[in-house]
DNA sequence: ATAATATCATATTAAAATAGTGGGAATAGT
DNA sequence: ACTATTCCCACTATTTTAATATGATATTAT
């Protein structure tokens, strides 16, 4: 139950992405430098956030990246979500008769508050929240304002 | 960030000695053979949680394990870093100076968020309130009370 | 058309974490 | 002494993570 750099990395280049959003497709090669990630498996973790539907894609020349709707309308649950699945299997929590011991079927609910819980803390936060934030550190940091 | 089947039956061994906490030493082969876990990876699980002082152990003949405490005074939380640790590294959450890269620095407080939550809903629960629920279903389930 | 620029798809690899297994030493009760 | 138990360490197998590599496919620009 770490925190996987799959994760980190899919949620930074999504915020890369909310901090140009409006300024047409984004290629993964920028992204990858700004965000110091590996190219092709920048590829890899794009290809779970379009599955999801946060971002969509331009192919071809000029092309690139684009999240899938306005920044303060993309949830960080939503992005984790695509990137790492839940916490917990669906067979696990959502399994109705996965009761044969009792300890195993009290746990279960303990989990599934867990999940809940973690749910809750990353809907409260959106790509524009966070974007927004990035870039005032940013500029702070870079530019001494 | 999956649930781990450590955790899972490092806690179901927890809640096992809870149910018998009182009547001495329980061995590990009688949890294994409750909770349908191989005995020797059971070994280890226990060993975690004894280094993390949740419970004790009895060594030589009529010996095992007990709980460190009543079981109204372990909350799951604890437990639970015995087995998994934190779920972001140490050095990430808690590291200072790892504000490289904005996004980085901004998405850390959601982590550190998500942890916080985690461990409220495991603090909410005591392995008594876990034992005393297990009994009920498995006499339910068993004996048609 | 052709070339250039992207994503897309799939396979392979390396390292780490997870989930076990096995053998015996140390300890305590009888 | 004998037995039952934890303890300790090493080993293995499987899965997941974190890439890397190669090439196909789509789109735009010239």
């Amino acid at each position: 139950m770490k925190l996987s750099t799959r994760t980190r990395y899919g949620i930074r280049a999504a915020i890369e992405l909310a901090g140009r959003y409006g300024q047409g497709p984004v290629q993964i090669k920028i992204i990858a430098e700004k965000q110091a990630i590996s190219v092709k498996y920048l590829e890899q973790l794009m290809a779970m956030l379009k599955s999801g539907g946060c971002v969509q894609s331009i192919r071809g020349s000029k092309g690139g990246y684009v999240l899938g709707r306005a920044p303060e309308d993309i949830k960080l649950d939503e992005l984790f979500l695509s990137l790492e699945g839940s916490i917990t299997t669906a067979e696990y929590v959502e399994g109705k008769s996965y009761c044969a011991r009792a300890a195993d079927c009290v746990v279960r609910e303990v989990w599934m508050q867990v999940q809940e819980a973690v749910m809750d803390v990353l809907r409260s936060f959106t790509l524009k929240d966070l974007a927004e934030k990035a870039k005032i550190r940013h500029d702070t940091l870079n530019y001494q304002i």
